[in-house]
DNA sequence: GCCGTTTTCGGCCCGACTGTTTTCAGTCG
């Protein structure tokens, strides 16, 4: 994770050098945009630098190669540490604040020796604000809001969340007249686990209608800005959503710009101007004569600088510009590539739905077979099974399978790892089951060392096909366990066992960066809902963003193969 | 501070909105 500390180094160096004023903006943006590749980083940092390959990261020159050997080597960095000397660390909190950047936090430091966001409410609440240059009285009302913003602590929501609430504000505004096309953007196109705000783009010949339409929906708190192509509001919840009105021709243009990510974008606008384009949230231009060369949709902008479409969840700049130049983007991942539905309870353990619903509900789904994986007997709080139920429930499950063909049940648990790294039902019993899944439900606690010893344990059994959300964390809720997942990807790939990709809207479990990592280290991936309740199968979709997040292939995912293809790739690690 | 199918030096993405201004700076995305 020593990455993602020197990432957070260059941010707070960029932040400070902001501060200070006067730095080459261009200097700043260096380091972002390091900062920036390095939390995107799939490879080992440490390793990197012993091949001396530290330059192969985009945005690390000489400068910031030796910066990251000195922290490598030191744990600390000295340059840093100048600067914090320079402009206290509070100062930097202040940036926190929507509507304060670094020339206000800076003004604010200069004059009152503003440290901390509290004092900062206090001089705003004292009215002492209203007497800097270019502050008045709607710049503290701004502020104050912003500050209330930063304490309720409502940073990010989950991606699923912010996809309920866009497809709701969408359907609202598909209604008004006039409105041609509409598509979320930003993040949440993109499909990031988490996301702030939610953007909405829309083409219509009548955009003030539409504006007042937005500014009016039910779920409006207040309303932020409204102008004539953008409007801006908060809901009654505190979410940021924004929405722009754009002409047809420049409906595709615009997406492109509004989905970024803004690196994304400024490679893009990089290769477009090398062509003699530019490009800009209205088209494609030809400099030369400023004729417009593409606009209307994504395929025709992403054409016109010699590109495939890219999907929106590979736009972040890793390497989907690169590839799709070379024609080298993976391979589409859909919902129908998928044959299988690992991972679904039922109401033998704390499903909701007997098994035959369940089984109905998938095969519905158009899957050809599932794995029935109910809780093991440690888990009491589920209603683990004991050795006895779980052959009863096999039971049921021959029964229903000849019922039910050709759509197949294929008989497996979710078998609890224990502390020690054993599992919750000894081998004779697994040996009886079609597939293992293993997860870790208990003693969250542990130390790094013990909780990466247990899990590779586990993964040691020849019985264990899968381990499921292998880093236990729950978005907003519960922190991962601290586990080495390097180890863990070795040790899966080593024994033949697949690591989940747990759609799970608080889960997400692999994430995108993670299950990149796992793919690049040739390990399989499951996509799992992870279904207790039949509406639950519908965040499989989530999956597939993150999937494609991973730059995952159908043939990374088991649940391309068929069940005869799972039962031998099972066979082979029996063997 | 990085980087190169025009460059090892001279560029580096670009526009809307707000608030406080009399022409624009700051912030945001």
């Amino acid at each position: 994770m020593k990455h993602l500390e020197i990432a957070g180094i260059f941010d707070e160096i960029a932040d400070l050098l902001e501060l200070k004023g006067g730095e080459n903006p261009f200097r700043v943006r260096a380091y972002r945009r390091a900062a920036l590749n390095l939390r995107g980083l799939t490879a080992d940092i440490e390793e990197l630098a012993r091949t001396d390959s530290l330059r192969t990261i985009p945005g690390v020159g000489e400068d910031l190669e030796g910066k990251i050997r000195e922290f490598l080597s030191t744990g600390r960095l000295v340059y840093l540490q100048r600067l914090r000397r320079e402009i206290p660390a509070g100062v930097v909190t202040l940036l926190n604040v929507p509507g304060i950047g670094p020339k206000t936090a800076k003004l604010l430091y200069d004059r009152f020796r503003v440290k901390s966001i509290r004092e900062l409410e206090k001089l705003v609440r004292a009215g002492k604000l209203q007497r800097l240059p270019g502050l008045g009285e709607k710049s503290e009302e701004n502020i104050l809001r912003g500050i209330q913003v930063v304490k309720q602590g409502r940073e990010r929501m989950p991606l699923g969340v912010a996809v309920s609430l866009g497809e709701e504000i969408t359907r609202e505004l598909k209604k008004v007249p006039g409105v041609k096309q509409i598509s979320v953007a930003g993040s949440l196109r993109r499909r990031k686990e988490t996301v702030r705000d939610i953007d909405i783009l829309v083409c219509s010949k009548d955009p003030a209608k539409v504006m007042d339409r937005f500014v009016g929906l039910g779920l409006v708190g207040r309303v932020q800005a409204h102008g004539e192509t953008k409007s801006s509001i908060r809901t009654k919840q505190g979410v940021q959503v924004d929405l722009r009105v754009v002409p047809e021709e420049s409906f595709g243009a615009a997406l492109v710009y509004f989905t970024g990510s803004k690196e994304h974008n400024i490679k893009i606008r990089g290769m477009a101007l090398r062509r003699g384009l530019t490009v800009n949230e209205y088209g494609v231009f030809r400099i030369k004569g400023n004729r417009r060369a593409a606009g209307r949709s994504e395929e025709e902008v992403y054409r016109a600088l010699g590109l495939p479409w890219i999907p929106p969840e590979l736009r972040e700049d890793r390497g989907e510009v690169e590839a799709a130049r070379e024609g080298k983007l993976p391979p589409p991942l859909r919902r129908s590539d998928l044959k299988g539905s690992f991972h679904n309870h039922s109401e033998w353990t704390d499903g909701s739905h007997p098994v035959e619903q369940v089984a109905r509900a998938i095969r519905e789904e158009g899957y050809e077979y599932m794995i029935l994986s109910d809780h093991s007997r440690s888990l009491r709080v589920a209603g683990g099974l004991t050795e006895q139920e779980l052959f009863k429930e096999m039971g049921e499950v021959r029964r229903l399978n000849a019922r039910l063909k050709p759509f197949r049940i294929l008989m497996g648990s979710e078998v609890d790892i224990l502390p020690d790294g054993s599992l919750d039902y000894p081998d004779r019993v697994l040996a009886k089951l079609d597939v293992v899944i293993a997860a870790v439900h208990s003693a969250f606690k542990q130390p790094r060392e013990t909780m990466t010893r247990r899990i590779l344990r586990a993964l040691e059994n020849p019985f264990v096909n899968i381990l499921a959300h292998p880093t236990g964390r729950l978005l907003g809720e519960r922190e991962a366990y601290a586990v080495d997942l390097e180890q863990v990807c070795r040790a899966a790939k080593r024994t033949g066992t697949a690591l989940e990709m747990n759609c799970h809207t608080l889960r997400l479990d692999l994430n995108d960066l993670e299950a990149r990592r796992a793919r690049e280290s040739g390990v399989k991936l499951v996509l799992s809902t992870d279904t207790h309740v039949l509406s639950q199968l519908e965040d499989i979709e989530l999956g597939l963003s993150m999937a494609r997040r991973a730059w995952v292939a159908p043939s990374d995912l088991l649940n391309t193969l068929s069940a005869k293809g799972l039962m031998a790739w099972v066979g082979k690690k029996r063997k």
